[in-house]
RNA sequence: GGCCGUGUGCCCGAGUGGACUAAGGGAGCGGAUUGCAAAUCCGCGAUUCGUCGGUUCGAAUCCGACCACGGCCUCCA
C-alpha cells in the first residue's frame, strides 16, 4: 500500500514531524503501561488505547510494529512529600487493601491469594489488566512476550546503573543510595521544558531535607535504594534493596526491543516529567546515543463529567465498573467503551460522560448493522490490496497525527454510501475495523438464566399478541426493555437484543 | 509564577487562507413503516465559528489584545 506521509506530534520538539522509522518497515514502540497494584482505570486505558490505535494504524499503513507495554510490579512509594524513597510501598498498601477485602469476603469469586505476597498481588492485578485490555481490543494484551514485568528485569536495570556510574552519570551518595546526576546530562529538561534552575526552585518544600542533603543537585533522582526492610528487595553491588522508579522502562525497552534507539515511546501527559525526562537521561547516558526514542507521544488526560478524575472526587472508574454498569447504570459493551475512549483526538482533554457512552453505543450499532447487512465476516475479510477513495482518505486522516475523529467521519460517510461490490465493502470494513476494532465477530451470548428469561417473555408476548391483547404485550415488552433489551418485531418474529449501553 | 494547550449548532467533534452554501456521529423535529412502539429508511437544522480589533481581493482558519477554560511543573495514563 502506498503510505502517505505520516506526521505525528513529537513532544520532544513540540512540533508535527514526518514519521520515518529507523529501519522500515519495522517500528519499535514502547508504551508506559499500568502499575499493577490496583485495577487500571478508564483514564489509564485512554492512554493504552491510544497506543493500540497508533499500532493498528501503523500496521494498516504497512508497517511491522513491535509493541512493548510494561507492567510495573515494583512497589513505588505513596508519599510524594519525600519523593526519593519515603512513605509506604504501594504494593504493601495493595496488600492491606486485599487483606481487608479478603476478610470481608469482597474478593472476586474463585480468587484466593496471599495478601502478604507482593508477587501474588502483582499477578492478580496484572491478570486483571490483561483481561480488561483484551476486552477493549488492545492487541498487545495477547502478546505475553511483549508485556515485560519490572521484577523480571532487575538485573538489566543493574547493568544500566553500573554503566551510568562508570560513565560518571551516576554516583553513590553518603546515604548509600545511587542517584543519577542531572548536571552530567546537559539536555536534561529538554522534553519537559524545565531547566535545572527552575527545578532547583521548585524542589523547595516538596522533597525532604534529609534526602536532598546527600544529593549533588535537588533534581538528582534515585536509581537504586539499599533497604533491607523493603517488601520487595534484590541483591545488588550497592546493597540489597530496590530500583528507582524510572530505570525500569529504560531497561525493559532496551531488553525487549533489543535496540538502543527506538522509534516511538508513548505515555500519558503526566509521564513527561519526571518519568520520561529521567528515562531519556538514563538511556542516553548509558548508551551514549543522543536520543532514546525518536518520537515521544503523549495523550492528554481524561475528564469525567467535566471534572478531573480523582479518588477524592469519587469519579474514578475502572473498566470493569463501566462495563458492568457502575457508571451509566446499565451494562456497557466493551466495544462502546473502546470507541468512547478513542473517538476524540489523543491530544485533547476528552470528557467522559454518560451521554458520550450512549452516543458511542449508537455509533457502534450503526457499524455492526452495516456489517451484518453485507454479511461481513472478519475471519474472511482483509484490507490488503483494496483500493478505494474512502480508504485513502481514512489513512490520510490518521496520517495527520492520528486524527481518529476525522477518520471516524470518513468511515461513516462511506457507510452512508450504498454498498457497491460486496467484496470491496468487506475489505473496507476490515480496514476500518483494523483501527477501530468495534465490530467483533461473535455476538455476546446472554448468560443461561437470562436467555431463558428473555425467551419466556417473548413467548408471553406472542401469546398475548395472538389474542390481540395489546396491553399485556406492551407490558411484557416494557419489562424486557427495563432489563436492558431492545425489542423489535420482524418478519421472523419478535427479536430481543441486549442494548450496547 | 514558568511552560503547554483549548474555545465551532442542543451535545460530541472535523475543518488550520478561496469547491465552507462549516464533515461525521448523537439528540431533536417532520415523513414512511407499526395495533402502538422499537429498529430501519428518507428529509430538516450553525448567514455562523469565545469577544474586539488587524492583515488580506478573500479568515473558523494568519496576527494582536481581551475573556473563559484545561493540563504539567518530582503520586498520577
Amino acid at each position: 500500500m502506498p503510505a502517505p506521509e505520516i506526521k505525528f506530534y513529537n513532544s520532544l520538539t513540540k512540533s508535527l514531524e514526518p514519521f520515518e522509522p529507523i529501519a522500515p518497515p519495522s517500528v519499535a514502540m514502547y508504551n508506559c503501561g499500568p502499575t499493577v497494584y490496583d485495577y487500571a482505570h478508564i483514564g489509564n486505558f485512554k492512554s493504552f488505547l491510544f497506543a493500540d490505535v497508533l499500532r493498528r494504524f501503523l500496521e494498516l499503513a504497512g508497517y511491522d510494529v513491535r509493541q512493548v507495554m510494561n507492567l510495573t510490579d515494583v512497589g513505588h512509594m505513596t508519599d510524594d512529600a519525600v519523593a526519593d524513597g519515603g512513605g509506604q510501598d504501594k504494593m504493601a498498601a495493595a496488600g492491606e487493601r486485599l487483606a481487608e477485602a479478603k476478610k470481608s469476603g469482597k474478593l472476586p469469586q474463585g480468587v484466593d491469594l496471599d495478601p502478604n505476597d507482593p508477587y501474588a498481588i502483582a499477578r492478580f492485578y496484572g491478570d486483571a489488566f490483561i483481561e480488561d485490555a483484551k476486552q477493549l481490543g488492545i492487541k498487545v494484551a495477547s502478546e505475553p512476550d511483549h508485556l515485560p514485568r519490572a521484577t523480571d528485569h532487575v538485573d538489566n536495570m543493574q547493568v544500566i546503573i553500573k554503566t551510568l556510574i562508570e560513565k560518571g552519570h551516576a554516583y553513590v551518595a553518603s546515604d548509600g543510595a545511587v542517584y543519577f546526576s542531572v548536571q552530567s546530562f546537559p539536555s536534561y529538561g529538554r522534553l519537559s521544558g524545565n531547566t535545572l534552575d527552575e527545578l532547583r526552585g521548585g524542589a523547595g518544600g516538596r522533597v525532604s531535607e534529609s534526602n536532598q542533603a546527600v544529593k549533588r543537585h535537588p533534581a538528582d533522582f534515585l536509581l537504586w535504594k539499599p533497604d533491607e526492610s523493603h517488601l520487595m528487595k534484590w541483591d545488588s553491588p550497592w546493597g540489597t534493596g530496590y530500583p528507582g522508579w524510572h530505570i525500569e522502562c529504560s531497561a525493559m525497552a532496551k531488553a525487549v526491543l533489543k535496540q538502543d534507539i527506538i522509534d516511538i515511546h508513548t505515555g500519558g501527559e503526566d509521564n513527561i516529567f519526571p518519568h520520561h525526562e529521567c528515562e531519556i537521561a538514563q538511556s542516553c547516558g548509558a548508551t551514549g546515543e543522543d536520543s532514546f526514542a525518536r518520537f515521544w507521544m503523549h495523550g492528554r488526560h481524561l475528564m469525567v463529567e467535566g471534572q478531573k478524575m480523582s479518588k477524592s472526587k469519587g469519579n474514578f472508574y475502572t473498566v470493569r465498573q463501566v462495563i458492568e454498569g457502575g457508571f451509566t447504570g446499565r451494562a456497557v459493551d466493551p466495544a462502546v467503551l473502546r470507541l468512547e475512549l478513542i473517538k476524540a483526538h489523543y491530544r485533547s482533554n476528552m470528557n467522559f460522560t454518560a451521554k458520550g457512552i450512549e452516543d458511542s453505543a449508537s455509533a457502534v450499532k450503526k457499524v455492526r448493522v452495516f456489517a451484518k447487512e453485507v454479511a461481513y465476516d472478519p475471519a474472511q475479510a482483509s484490507w490488503h490490496g483494496v483500493e478505494h477513495e474512502a480508504l485513502t482518505e481514512f489513512i490520510a486522516a490518521l496520517s495527520d497525527d492520528l486524527n481518529t475523529a476525522k477518520a471516524l467521519g470518513v468511515m461513516f460517510a462511506y457507510l452512508n454510501e450504498p454498498a457497491e461490490d460486496v467484496v470491496v465493502s468487506h475489505a473496507m470494513l476490515a480496514a476500518f475495523d483494523q483501527v477501530f476494532a468495534v465490530i467483533n465477530s461473535a455476538e455476546a451470548a446472554s448468560a443461561g438464566g437470562e436467555a431463558d428469561m428473555v425467551q419466556n417473555k417473548i413467548d408471553a408476548m406472542n401469546r398475548a399478541r395472538q389474542d390481540k391483547d395489546w396491553a399485556t404485550s406492551d407490558a411484557v415488552r416494557a419489562e424486557l426493555e427495563a432489563e436492558g433489551y431492545e425489542v423489535k418485531q420482524t418478519k421472523a418474529g419478535i427479536v430481543a437484543t441486549k442494548k450496547l449501553a
